[in-house]
DNA sequence: TGCAAAATCACCCAAAAGTATGACTGAAAA
DNA sequence: TTTTCAGTCATACTTTTGGGTGATTTTGCA
């Protein structure tokens, strides 16, 4: 048994003294009281009385508490952390630079304005654009942003 | 309460029993040998026990239980929810016509769809809007999309 | 090394979007 | 009462967007 073990019976340890207490102080009212014979009575009715208080502190101390357990619903606002989507992503089956594309255009760009900005015709933007409508079913690039914002494609 | 307590008490109240079980013990060996001479001390260990047991008993029958509340926070995880940006509303001036048309126009629609809907000419639809950019100040409507959407105008 | 997918570009046409300007009404404010 | 303003609508015009088709070049991968 190690100091663990000591500290864990540390109550129980606890009554095993008190009740030596008790006892030792049983005996010395013996020894003080013996004498007038006909306390007995007396005596006796002291040590129940006594020995009942004990059993019910014993009982008051050792009774583990029956555990309430009370669930608090505590909200947590996610914070506007992206995450994309790339299970979508892939089953839409949606090529990197239509991605490029398509967040060029959730930020307000002209198809004009990507071309300038990935260095390509106008002609090219205009045909990831309509691919990108085929692939997203809409006709329309505010539908498009729309939806690929509510797929998690885009933040 | 009780039996149920009594349970979750074995332990202790094994404790119990054990001591009680080594005082009978050397009650008994201090009877065997010292015969009739200290009846009164088994006797009166005999009461000690009994009114011990006692106390436990009415303890754990009459008091009521001990209940220890345990609060736990559960997280829940709520989407953001959408405040309108009132004084962005009122500073850019918007009228709520042009808000309603700004917010059908960031759900995808067209500004045949939008004047269907409003029960208005298409010209009605395209005036808004262009209110709308001049006092957004932008050109585009996925512009003025997306800048609505950072000043929290609409979700 | 060769193929499929991706990326690039062109042209045409139609639809939608956007610009500019002006006008009318009704309600509310000065 | 006059002014202001939101809301409505129209016409005319330009720009942008979108649909359809076809073609060439790159490129990643088996």
């Amino acid at each position: 048994m190690t100091f663990k073990a000591i500290i864990k019976n540390k109550q129980n340890i606890l009554y095993g003294v008190a009740l030596a207490a008790l006892l030792l102080l049983l005996k010395w009212l013996e020894w003080r009281f013996v004498i007038i014979d006909n306390a007995f009575e007396i005596y006796a009715g002291a040590i129940a009385v006594v020995f009942t208080g004990l059993g019910i502190w014993l009982a008051l101390k050792l009774i583990t508490p029956k555990v309430k357990t009370v669930v608090v619903e505590k909200q947590v606002f996610t914070g506007p952390v992206f995450v994309l989507n790339e299970a979508e992503l892939n089953k839409l089956r949606l090529s990197s630079r239509e991605l490029e594309v398509l967040q060029l255009m959730a930020n307000g760009h002209s198809n004009q304005q990507i071309a300038e900005r990935l260095f390509v015709s106008l002609n090219t933007i205009k045909t990831h654009t309509s691919n990108l409508f085929l692939k997203l079913e809409v006709e329309r690039r505010t539908q498009a942003i729309e939806k690929a914002k509510r797929l998690s494609l885009i933040p």
